[in-house]
DNA sequence: CTTGACCTTCCCGTGACTGGAAGCCTTATC
DNA sequence: GATAAGGCTTCCAGTCACGGGAAGGTCAAG
């Protein structure tokens, strides 16, 4: 099967499994034309990676809970350590971003948006003093 | 005033203040051995772009937004668009970030953490099939 | 035989820095 | 006056996970 084709049924653009290539997260067969020639092993491990991706894991934790999904003799708790790390810093960004967005509509509530130049935003940004 | 100086008045490293200059955000002068000169209007600047940045304001938001507080003839809208905007992508990122958290605690939860090989975070990430 | 849709590799750009190398300047100490 | 420490300069490379686009080979249809 060729690039495009997988793609398809794994949802991926060709330029991202390319990429998947070379930082050796797959390794498609080669025709003797040169093209990819993906088994339905690799489209699967696409479709995998695709998943992974989507739920924010990084492409090392991908490379690691790939070769763990492979692994018959895996220990759940390294699959478990793993998302639990990554669902910490997930909280972590969440409680940064609603920390701007709390001071944020705070201040685009207190703004009267017209032709004026008095601004609660502009005030708050500049230094004190 | 010289940059290390300059920084820890404002709250940034030198290495942010240069590319700060780099990018066209602001322009001290330069003394005759070739080291940055800051002014007081400077450093007043930089801590606007500290703030701003702190708030997750692109550098270019950062751009538009010292300009319209340099323009005293500003409309306080101009700026209230931007913040406004800002605040949609934030939610946005926020609501990304929460889907992920919600599906992946659920996984996290149902998922034992011992030694054995069954997984549901695992089987989740696996293709249909 | 040509057209168009594939495929290949290679290189550049993204955002907002950060780290590091090589080298000049200044200040303090001996 | 020599030396060492620390600050300053510029420039280059790397980050993360791709996406865009160029130059060129391949293949199936008409």
């Amino acid at each position: 099967m060729n690039i495009k084709s997988a793609g398809e049924r794994a949802g991926l653009p060709a330029k991202t499994i390319r990429y998947y290539e070379e930082v050796g997260l797959v390794r498609p067969l080669r025709d003797s034309n040169g093209y990819r020639a993906f088994r339905e092993s690799d489209v699967h491990k696409l479709g995998f990676l695709g998943r992974a991706r989507a739920l924010g894991f990084t492409i090392e934790d991908c490379r690691v809970l790939l070769s763990l999904y492979e692994d018959q003799s895996r220990a759940s708790a390294d699959v478990k350590e793993i998302a639990q790390k990554h669902l910490a810093q997930i909280s972590d960004k969440i409680a940064a971003l609603q920390a701007m967005q709390a001071t944020l509509s705070h201040l685009v509530t207190s703004c009267q948006g017209d032709d004026r130049p008095d601004c609660p935003i502009l005030a708050d940004l500049a230094p004190p003093g």
